[in-house]
DNA sequence: GTGAGTGATATGTTTTTGCATATCGTAAAT
DNA sequence: ATTTACGATATGCAAAAACATATCACTCAC
């Protein structure tokens, strides 16, 4: 079975049971037998479009045919859920993350904070407390974290400070291409500016 | 058949049109019967899923799970830009605008930007950029940066936020309208299922 | 224990699927 | 004009798989 079709199918059980549903409960609601969802959801049958467009309207979902080219606009239109409670954890974790960051650096003595790579590295921390976070993106955080306590536990270690850098930096890029940050190489949405930063 | 099932047939059929092939091309491409793709297209089947997203991915589509909330979005983005080089100017001036809202909202202090209409207001320039925009949209983008000003030069002015809000908002709305302009109405779910609709 | 809740398993039936072949459409050659 | 050739799409038919129905195993309250 391909990757797109457990895909598909993880995703059907993922919102199922966002909504709160018991698959005999959705099972009702589509006119499809439990026993199907069952087998659905553990990716034991490759189910028919029918079948697939039933349970996605009553998910609230609809199945849509994106070109390539789009796929990741629409991916960002379909994950900016702002309005929601779709994944505060994650999203609190990151802030509470990217502050303790913020802190850390700027109780570092005054000449190690001098260094430019780290306060680069504070200004891009800041700069991602603005974004709204992911789970996807939190990966990325982790891994800075782990480089900044390396850091932390050796100041004259400014590797790990780049280390820890090239983490934000690919995480503010993936984020103003407007895709997901674990998505490893995508198209470019049409007009780009490169802000690096501006000041 | 319902409609829905219909759709994505037709979607497939014209998408290998466009593309040029003809049944036994795509059938040798996508590994999957020229009979059956006859069939697929003449909606005699309801075909399986991974018959469907090898098709798709031939073409250079991707099969999606949609939420119904952002549908409009999407398809605004599916359906928008490929005139290419029509009205470059005008969505390089709005990309340029939408990118200074964020910009200056980012650089704004934290207790001003932790706002609510704040942020709401940089979650819709983001959404924005998307999109592409032409000189009409403009109008409402430089009553929106006009606003902007306004707040700039008094952090304490939410109602500038909110007038921003209000255009950013319009023309949102505008483009997610604009989908259905050519397609007659969008398919109303063939049939209502009690509903969670608090939202 | 009883009973209601959950998701996973069997068995029979209906359907897609894949191969082979037939029909259609069009253009060239006799 | 008829035939021949060829590419594209449609149609039977056997095999494989989804689907429906019923049942099972398990957990958690009561």
């Amino acid at each position: 079975m391909s990757y797109a079709t457990e895909h598909i199918a993880e995703s059907l059980k993922a919102a199922r049971e966002r909504k709160g549903l018991s698959q005999r409960a959705l099972s009702t609601k589509a006119g499809i037998p439990q026993s199907h969802i069952s087998k659905i959801e553990s990716g034991a049958v490759d189910l028919r479009l029918s079948s697939l467009v039933e349970l996605a309207r009553v998910l609230d979902l609809e199945l849509t045919l994106v070109p390539r080219k789009k796929l990741p606009a629409v991916r960002a239109i379909i994950r900016g859920d702002d309005d929601g409670h779709r994944d505060v954890q994650s999203a609190r974790k990151a802030t509470n993350l990217l502050q303790r960051f913020d802190d850390q650096i700027s109780a570092l003595p005054s000449e190690t904070l001098s260094e430019i790579a780290v306060q680069e590295l504070q200004r891009r921390a800041r700069e991602l407390m603005h974004f709204k976070l992911s789970a996807d993106d939190l990966v990325h955080l982790q891994e800075a974290s782990a480089a900044m306590q390396e850091f932390l536990s050796d100041p004259r270690n400014l590797e790990a400070v780049e280390q820890a850098q090239s983490q934000l930096r690919m995480l503010r890029n993936a984020l103003a291409h407007g895709a997901g940050a674990s998505a490893p190489s995508l198209p470019r949405p049409a007009y780009r500016l490169d802000g690096d930063d501006h000041g």
